[in-house]
DNA sequence: AAGATATATCAAAAAACTTTGATGTGAGGA
DNA sequence: TCCTCACATCAAAGTTTTTTGATATATCTT
């Protein structure tokens, strides 16, 4: 279950409205906190608190300059969330098994 | 903002350890929810309150028969979610900008 | 029809997440 | 060094999600 439960981490990443929005930002390119912080009406630390989701799920990388901290999309985290969400989604061919408690028909597919 | 909101009802599917190990049960065939139950500590309303948020996520289709509903998973569920995952986190080749106000050098790639 | 079984729905409690405002930290400039 | 700026962290309050137990509904059995 703590598998689960890290793996669960990159979707929660996903669960935020907000948090999708900063990444429809950095679609765009890299951009620094302070500049995602005014369109998406988010208090200081209300975006880092989400910056750090962000980057904690490997979908998002930081590079510090100066004072300055700049995120952008990852592209070997992206990589990866779609490799786990094929691999949780995806039927497992070798063992297959239906219901054997209560079918009564051979279960469809 | 609302087409966020609606974006991640998928993700918030994928976000719960309980529903991660649900799917896995799943990924080897059609399960009907009173074999789903048991493994998954789950009380009977909990893995019903579960079902619901991956049917409703698209992901997972039900099948009903008799008195029994036997789940499993969507193919085209899990086509969509793919799509949606590298729609939101695939650069915009397009319209590639920098942070306006506070990078000094040109940003990375 | 009456009883049993499988599942859905509801409302309240519990847990997890997010927001907010205050404070801490570290870099740069005067 | 002292001050300011950009950002991180913390704790409390607010919000959402999950769990739980009770009840409802529909199907099957007798």
């Amino acid at each position: 279950m703590c598998t689960y439960q890290e793996n669960a981490k990159v979707f929660k990443a996903l669960c935020d409205p907000k948090r999708l929005a900063i990444l429809e930002q950095l679609r765009s390119g890299e951009k620094c906190a302070c500049v995602l912080q005014e369109p998406m009406k988010l208090t200081q630390s209300g975006l880092s608190y989400h910056m750090k989701i962000l980057c904690d799920s490997g979908l998002v990388v930081s590079r510090q300059e100066g004072k300055w901290t700049h995120y952008r999309l990852s592209e070997t985290g992206r990589a990866e969330a779609v490799k786990l969400l094929l691999a949780i989604t995806t039927p497992d061919t070798d063992q297959k098994g239906g219901c054997l408690s209560c079918d009564s028909e051979t279960p469809l597919q």
